[in-house]
DNA sequence: CGCTCTATTACCCTACCGAGCAAAGCATTG
DNA sequence: CAATGCTTTGCTCGGTAGGGTAATAGAGCG
């Protein structure tokens, strides 16, 4: 708490609002000090480089460049960056690709001031910071086979109610190697069929809201 | 700006940050006091009871009571109540929900201070607030027809992989009109098959992540 | 250098889906 | 009262989906 040296904390989050409700929250402790903030993951890295701040505290959903993505770059140029993401995302796949990507933690929004702080000064020191229950949930996300690229695209092809041939068109490969992903994913998502495939794409994350282009 | 009267505001939203951070940014205004906070739609009718703000502040998803059921009883009780919906969500669902429940105005939460605190002023005159590309947005809406509430079964039905034999069984009606409903789902949700049909569902709110119960 | 996973292609076959067409009862709304 | 929309049921039929099974080739890993 009288720490002669505050930890010098940077705030991403491209909702002004939040920034500065974490920004009051963290005001309270002497020990922790906002030297930094960004809008978006690209901004992040610029202001990374210029603050070098010891501990980032960023959203997961962003635009321009996603808070995974955000993550990579940052741990690209410096290794030990500790990062900690803070989010109402709970999907697996941002989850998984938070730490994947080399995040120190995972918070939920809704977690109170003390277990952000917390997770802040734990962060700090190089531990990592992740409740029991996420653990959990990390363990048995490792069990469960990715879903590959290709069969990625083939589900993004399901979302827009294209056929199987439609999709070996658009992908330029044969129709029944559409159908071999399609199986494929059935079995990985669990999935009676190609609705349930693409509504356990949108719970897990493979699917996102925004990009509809329709 | 020197009102003698400020503006009596209350605040709900169940991520403790987003209120802090609300707080914060209308402290700088003199007209704006914030006199309730409440972190649930249950909550809010009880603070709203005891309370009586001039103006609502609230987000669409919470707990226990969706910020949409929050204004239903709210409006109910006080059907001049100047209520604000303030969120990330922007599903039609939501957007149409909030008017039809009797909101007075949507702002989404990457709006800047300014477009907060003049939405609530405005709001306080008893005027609604909507920025043009919603108001453009609802007015699209209004003429789309509206999925109902069977075919809403129907679709939850096809998220979870059943087929429409499956349907018919747990909604204990024929098959025929279970294929009927899908059709009608389809048109209505310009989809080629049910796995869009499922993605558009998303896409507008119909269907949501948290419901799962797998 | 095998093992594993992915991507690719292929065949068969059954069950299911979705289009087209029709109609009747009921509630709501203009 | 006519119009509209929801709910319900029915029929036919071609196309599609998805299960089962198998094989080849390349990438990555131990």
């Amino acid at each position: 708490m009288t720490t002669p040296y505050p930890i010098r904390l940077m705030l991403v989050d491209d909702h002004t609002v939040v920034r500065m409700g974490l920004a009051a929250i963290l005001q309270l402790h002497a020990d922790i000090e906002v030297v930094a903030e960004a809008e978006d993951g690209a901004q992040a890295l610029l202001e990374y480089r210029k603050a070098k701040p010891d501990v980032v505290l960023m959203d997961v959903s962003m635009p321009v460049t996603s808070g995974i993505e955000a993550i990579q770059n940052i741990v690209a140029e410096t290794p030990d960056a500790k990062i900690l993401l803070l989010t109402m995302s709970d999907l697996d796949e941002d989850i998984q690709g938070a730490f994947e990507a080399g995040a120190r933690g995972y918070i939920l929004k809704n977690a109170s001031h003390e277990e952000i702080v917390e997770a802040v000064r734990i962060a700090n020191k190089g531990d990592r910071y992740i409740t029991d229950s996420l653990q959990n949930r990390l363990n048995a996300l490792a069990q469960i086979k990715h879903i590959s690229e290709r069969e990625l695209e083939v589900l993004e092809g399901m979302r827009r109610g294209l056929t199987n041939r439609d999709i070996s068109l658009t992908l330029d490969i044969s129709e029944h190697t559409v159908k071999a992903h399609v199986k494929a994913i059935l079995k990985k998502l669990e999935s009676a069929d190609r609705a349930e495939a693409v509504a356990r794409g949108f719970e897990k994350g493979l699917l996102r809201l925004n990009d509809s282009q329709t």
